[in-house]
DNA sequence: TTGTACGCGTTATCAA
DNA sequence: TTGATAACGCGTACAA
């Protein structure tokens, strides 16, 4: 069934048909009843490969999520979708492993799908750095930071995560703690996890906690063994702290757990401060104490600076959202 | 730059061209690198959906998932996609809704798309029933089982979730327990949350158990949220049970923050097994008992059929997947 | 081993 | 308001 077909059935012309498709105008009442009925009749559904090939491609929107498995990624795709749904643009949605280089397939799929802009779901500095410069297309870099890359089609949404790490960081101070633990990213493959641990130095910093980067912070991937293994180890090592950062829920949760398995408890013996404000974290036994991201609102404005980046041209911006620091169960008063 | 320009370049015709770049045959070393060069040199990227619209569609796989924020799903796609990798099937993989008709999805997809075969993650036997004779390419339903389904180019794989259900509650009645709860997937709408339920009567009836079908079980969705919400009403109503079973880990999550929000503790006061073994599961403290599916299992096999029907026309098959109930630290004996 | 030429299903231009 | 027809980039007979 191909709209040939169609002008066939109805006796229009191939046109006519594809007028009617599109709606646009220059198409009397009585043709473009006869087209839709005839569509509604046959089943007849567009091939998009003929259309995309015709139109020069140009007319998706292409999201590319590092990681699948990752309840935040998860919730921003789902509101990006809606988000998109709105318009007419079709959406790709990419998902590739978290050890992948975004760039470097983000400029495939430029070349193949020849997408009228990007919204990247993570990132990191290195791969923007080498690769970038060969993305035309406007971009936004969700939940990451790129103001300081020196692309003119490179926008960015993201949590200030180096202010909110020293939020919590200081309000664990405030709370009477002194010995600190840091279960965070890998400081060199994640700018999110530097920043983030940025962010407490600046806290032990300024209130002028001692903190051992050696001995007192380990560097993993955001996983739940990588946060137990992690916090076993700075157990094992007898560092005494009554306080431990997790750079996110997921190796906060996999921490709580080591604790625990190290006859310890939380947050009796032990303060933990996740981040993300994953749904999760208010459901758990204690409840997290976490930094929640507004993942709503970042998606909500990642979408609307592509578009009017794509639509108006508009230069990019780089915005941050805010964030809450939710003081729950798993962090006490000493 | 297409393969006219590259021929003009190479000084060769767009047929060995095109030869060279789906590397069939009949081409000379020397034209196979002379254009190879041209394509490195260019940057080349084939265009995609000229190539879908020649091939009339016909060389991708679909995926149509049922819910974003499924962490199993999560899994189960990620694995998929590198089974299929293995081959040189390109994957489409789409997101839809918890909420939505994945029959229908599926039907303008391959209107759309014309794959080979589709993958579908999660299902309902309403939707199925009703549309998918508008299917014609073989497609595997994965995690729900559709052997009595009146479909030729229907397979699935699946857990046994009757037989995984009855088990959890026989366990526990062996551990002593004879009051329950279900938190279920709602019946009517979630054929897993049915089997789940049946399971569990199942066991009831075995055992000569006491059931209230209407006080004892509440069936909503698979969510945090909803497992809280139903505990609370089922504890509000005092039934005094000893043991619940929920279909689902997240409801079991949400159900475990119920009990203690309730002034009870689990295990001491509630036993709770879930459902799905999610990787969360092993680091929630408690430990949650639950009947683990196997995940990798359920993808490798699923990617397997479906090729296998692509390539061999092979006729469809319903297999079960094996599954392990793990008793945690949630469930006590009584 | 290579090249020419046609057609895939669509949109867009232009003349009617 | 309409329809014929030329692209779009590619694969593939078929001829050379």
């Amino acid at each position: 069934m191909t709209i040939k077909d169609l002008a066939k059935k109805t006796g229009y012309g191939v046109a006519t048909v594809s007028r009617v498709l599109n709606n646009q105008p220059n198409v009397s009442e009585k043709a473009r009843k006869a087209i839709l009925k005839a569509v509604e009749e046959s089943g007849f559904q567009i091939n998009d490969n003929a259309k995309q090939l015709k139109q020069k491609n140009a007319t998706s929107i292409l999201v590319v999520v590092k990681g699948t498995s990752n309840e935040m990624f998860g919730s921003l795709v789902e509101i990006i979708q809606s988000e998109v749904a709105k318009t007419d643009y079709p959406l790709i949605v990419d998902y590739i492993d978290e050890d992948d280089n975004e760039v470097l397939r983000a400029v495939r799929l430029c070349r193949e799908k020849k997408p009228l802009g990007i919204l990247m779901l993570g990132g990191n500095m290195d791969h923007f750095l080498a690769d970038f410069d060969k993305i035309e297309v406007p971009c936004v870099l969700v939940s990451s930071d790129a103001s300081n890359l020196p692309f003119k089609n490179l926008s960015s949404v993201s949590t200030d995560d180096r202010l909110a790490a020293k939020c919590a960081m200081d309000s664990l101070i405030e709370m009477g703690h002194r010995r600190f633990a840091i279960v965070g990213g890998d400081k060199d493959t994640s700018d999110t996890g530097r920043l983030r641990y940025e962010g407490c130095l600046d806290s032990c910093l300024e209130h002028g906690i001692d903190f051992d980067k050696d001995k007192d912070y380990i560097g993993v991937r955001f996983s739940y063994q990588d946060g137990y293994d992690a916090t076993c180890l700075l157990l094992r090592n007898k560092r005494n702290f009554t306080a431990l950062f997790a750079a996110a829920d997921v190796m906060a949760i996999g921490a709580i757990r080591a604790i625990n398995d190290n006859g310890l408890r939380v947050p009796e013996d032990i303060s933990v401060v996740g981040f993300d404000g994953l749904l999760l974290s208010s459901f758990l036994v204690p409840k997290l104490s976490t930094v929640e991201q507004s993942v709503r609102k970042m998606a909500v404005r990642s979408v609307e600076i592509l578009l009017d980046c794509i639509e108006n041209g508009a230069v990019p911006r780089h915005e941050t959202v805010p964030f809450a620091l939710r003081l729950r169960e798993s962090t006490k008063k000493i």
